[in-house]
DNA sequence: GTTATTACTTGCAAAATACAAGTGACTGTG
DNA sequence: CACAGTCACTTGTATTTTGCAAGTAATAAC
């Protein structure tokens, strides 16, 4: 179940997405999801070094507004995967966007990979794991 | 002139391009551009409500990264009007994806203007204005 | 038992943001 | 001319968010 859903500041559809992805780490974290990082410790090991508090609370507000969803794969210390939904993989064509943007006018930024590129959202759903949390 | 570039957390051209607009009102400005806005008070008027602190250092941040350029439509007292670079106005795509996504994937957001949608970068660029600068 | 690892939480300082109240340069009215 | 009003800001300060370091619970390895 998704859709808490804070206050926006208005009803533009822009303004509605940066209330809730508008800041400096929620798309990084996506975009590891995009290149098949599932883990608390691959998201760490990014090269932006996110703090380990906003990690968190990062991942908790993603799962709470359905972009993506953790489950369970070991039981001994409990420990969780993290895959977009089909919500969260919709933000793909967003994130390439915004890497083409930056790799055409940021000039030391480096070239998107090709094969981040030419995905598309459908290929970044793992059916099996969304399909477990019905 | 332009890029004084701040400091970048890493070369990934996602995380490049979120250093400079990563944040909750940048883009909104430059979608106020995108819709024929640019004068301050166009900004402020927005239904968002954007702080005039903030505003004032958003344009600040955004020209001098290039983004757009002001210039002066009156000089009894000196008024400026902002208008979107050849790189400001390319983040169109961005903006118009990111605003797809909120319609399709958040209920309670509008449908972007059909105008909005249609929209392409180059049509955005006043070529008189930005030449001027030269 | 001791040490190490992972996925966090907690505490606190630093930075960014929000809100209210100025300020300077005018314009318009009487 | 005095005085209220507008516009594009700046300044001050409270609140919120972020960043960094350290701590903790659960387990594995030795």
């Amino acid at each position: 179940m998704n859709t808490p859903q804070t206050m926006h500041r208005s009803l533009c559809p822009l303004s509605t997405a940066l209330d809730l992805i508008g800041d400096k780490w929620s798309l990084l974290i996506v975009r590891d999801m995009c290149m098949n990082k599932s883990k608390y410790c691959d998201f760490q090991n990014s090269p932006e070094a996110i703090p380990t508090n906003i990690l968190a609370s990062r991942l908790r507000k993603l799962e709470s507004n359905g972009i993506i969803v953790k489950h369970p794969y070991q039981t001994k210390p409990i420990r969780h995967e993290y895959y977009l939904t089909a919500k969260g993989a919709a933000l793909l064509p967003v994130i390439q966007q915004l890497a083409i943007w930056a790799h055409q006018h940021m000039p030391d930024s480096l070239p998107p990979p090709e094969a981040f590129l030419s995905a598309k959202p459908e290929d970044l759903i793992r059916k099996r794991d969304n399909q477990s949390s019905v």
